[in-house]
DNA sequence: TAGTTGACGACGG
DNA sequence: TCCGTCGCCAACT
């Protein structure tokens, strides 16, 4: 049984440590999905499933919280990212670069 | 079986 | 630098 590519999204999202984000694009590519909109899917996916994922820790490359909309509560995502010390301000992570982290980081 | 959709990203004007 | 357009590819209807 091969593993679908957003179990794989899963397990990676899972390794971001604690106050740390990452981003569709840089999952993508480390993954080889070749597309970015894949990790959004499979993210997306994931919380209908109610899996357990960190999904709040994902955003696009500019560190805009465009998956708040697929919570079950639209503040849901900054909530999250609150309780973890993330400053997010306009939908967006507060010195996203910053807390930026790479899957190259295992 | 074919067309549409989507939590994005890169590129050109 | 900002905005609009196109491409990406798998899942869903």
């Amino acid at each position: 049984m091969k593993k679908h590519y957003y179990e794989q999204v899963y397990e990676l999202v899972k390794e971001i440590p604690f106050g740390r984000v990452c981003t569709y694009g840089i999952i993508a590519d480390y993954l080889s999905l070749g597309s970015a909109r894949m990790v959004g899917y499979a993210l997306n996916k994931c919380n209908s499933l109610g899996k357990e994922v960190p999904a709040h820790r994902v955003v696009n490359r500019q560190g805009y919280l465009s998956g708040r909309n697929a919570f079950d509560a639209p503040g849901m995502m900054k909530a999250l990212l609150n309780a973890e010390g993330i400053k997010v301000k306009k939908d967006t992570v507060v010195d996203f670069k910053k807390l930026l982290w790479y899957p190259e980081e295992l």
